[in-house]
DNA sequence: TTTAAATATTAAGCTGGTTTAAGAAATCTG
DNA sequence: CAGATTTCTTAAACCAGCTTAATATTTAAA
């Protein structure tokens, strides 16, 4: 059951057979065809996800027209809107499947009582942030460092699999793009 | 002694007379002048700083001439190269005081001996880690959805502390604009 | 298999923000 | 206080990447 969590957190920290049934009590599993949504602008984003299988996106709509895409979760990673999630505020953003997914949830509620019950979860989410806050701050450094079309060339070199799975006018906005010049990043660069 | 850590922690978890005592074995003291490094670039980041009073930025160098400034750390924030610090890694950072500042560190060593002695640290870090995810993740937003010139006014009214104490050619590198187009903005928006 | 919807391409014109270069003002240092 | 250094301003020329608009292609649905 949730092999790949089970697996993930292994990774990190110590979780014997028992305390994955600890663990399961607090975890919920959702299965999503393409283009579900598991959060909504508006909304309080009340759980953390983390992808068994498939694919998420996280997005706001700017100027109340354009969908900006600000992350993507593939399989085994977790993404929430901490913000909301922590201080129990309204989201700015949506969180929809791009593809057939299955995502485990866990709701603040389950997600205290969870530490409480295994304080090494602790330290395996006090090690996940740190690892997404050190993405973040990579990927914020790559925008600033790069120009828009290094930084495309650069993502398409780094994570093939993304350009597999996820239409290039996503893609596009994840990295602050128009459409039209990846386009025509494509004719010049193959 | 180190006041504003201790109250800092306490913010999000307990910590006793004895607790403290723990915590100071492991941290250390380190006064700087104006302008010292704490990590140059090439270096493994082999530290957390938390900033007791003052100020530090981080900065890399672009195409070998600009400093290209992407983080600072006023009083009370932590500032770190987590991919070096976690991977043992070379840096690709530097870390400089802005100004006089009285900054507390902690080596990957003794950060794992106080996590195992003091166990609510790693709550108190799983927090600060997920506190610094959502800012950076907020900064990315703001970057995707405003104008240079309207994340400049953003950026003067909800941190006019910065604008105080730091030159504007570091504030207008840590927007991502030249020094020049922001006193184009100054001249237009006063 | 047809129709509709979603995704991708092409090309011309335009603009927000950079580059370059020079000088002015403020701040340090002895 | 004087000279050196750091920080800030001004203005013109320039360009990476966007906008607009029309068409083409792929995918999904009926």
């Amino acid at each position: 059951m949730y092999p790949n969590l089970i697996q993930h957190i292994r990774k990190y920290v110590e979780l014997d057979e028992n305390d994955v049934l600890v663990l399961i009590k607090y975890i919920k599993l959702v299965s999503l065809k393409k283009k579900e949504f598991l959060l909504k602008e508006g909304q309080v984003c009340r759980s953390l996800y983390f992808v068994e299988k498939g694919c998420l996106r996280m997005f706001f709509i700017n100027d109340k027209t354009v969908e900006q895409i600000t992350q993507f979760a593939l399989d085994n990673w977790w993404m929430s809107d901490y913000f909301s999630f922590m201080d129990n505020k309204p989201s700015d953003y949506y969180i929809q499947t791009v593809e057939k997914s299955e995502v485990l949830t866990i709701d603040v509620f389950s997600f205290e009582e969870l530490l409480k019950e295994l304080p090494q979860m602790e330290r395996y989410f006090r090690i996940i942030m740190q690892r997404a806050l050190a993405a973040s701050q990579l990927k914020v450094k790559y925008m600033y460092e790069l120009t828009k079309e290094e930084f495309y060339m650069h993502f398409c070199t780094s994570f093939p699999e993304f350009i597999q799975r996820i239409p290039q006018y996503m893609i596009a906005s994840y990295l602050g793009l128009t459409p039209e010049y990846v386009s025509e990043l494509r004719k010049k660069n193959f």
